[in-house]
DNA sequence: AAACTTAATCGTAATATTGCAATATTGAAT
DNA sequence: ATTCAATATTGCAATATTACGATTAAGTTT
């Protein structure tokens, strides 16, 4: 099929595939290092920086934006956009409880 | 295209990408969160537990599996799948690095 | 060996993602 | 008001992903 079954999952399961899923593209990532190495986080910026056009670079950030692992502040005829903390702390604290839950496991088999 | 330009990235980002597209669905946190939960993760035991068929579960194992985010061994003619403590620590550590870059950043516009 | 279990793979249809060019929008500057 | 500058959106085409049924492979049990 292609659509994926998320009425089947829980309400946690699918915001945190989202969170991921919106980190899970070379250029996803690669935007959010740029805006944590610099503050002119506009877009125009990043089209200087990455082989991509104007419009696929907006795309790119639509989605982290949709994702809200950044957001973003209308200044003059750009953008600025930043990371968003909370969300970042989100995924963090998600991949920690997997490392305690697989720590306290009793036996492993692998 | 709906190809990603990987070629145009770093070998870090594209690392850090796959890892995070490997979590990127609901049915793989799911797995993963239930490998957690019990000692007993086989694929037929994921099969009873959610609403997809074995041949579907078995490609999504096979995907947290080229990501190293799960690891097998054969026991008899069934598997165990267990977390990659390697792989989540890896995890973990970016999202540290994120986190610890945008506290230490004299400015912020949002 | 034959029947049974269990997981992996193949083929395929449906849907989603990626990327670009072209266009639209929105604010700034003249 | 017009032009300029910068980002967003739209409309494709190409590729990737998701899911399933059917089949295969490999180990167990009779």
């Amino acid at each position: 099929m292609g659509a994926s079954k998320s009425n089947h999952f829980t309400d946690e399961q699918n915001e945190l595939s989202t969170l991921f899923k919106a980190l899970g593209h070379p250029a996803r990532i690669a935007i959010v290092q740029h805006i944590l190495e610099t503050q002119s986080c506009v877009c125009g910026d990043l089209v200087e920086k990455f082989p991509l056009t104007q419009s696929t670079i907006s795309q790119h950030l639509k989605e982290l934006k949709a994702a809200n692992i950044i957001q973003g502040t209308i200044e003059g005829n750009s953008i600025c956009y930043c990371l968003n903390p909370e969300t970042l702390n989100k995924i963090s604290n998600v991949i920690s409880v997997f490392i305690e839950a697989e720590k306290c496991k009793g036996t492993r088999c692998c």
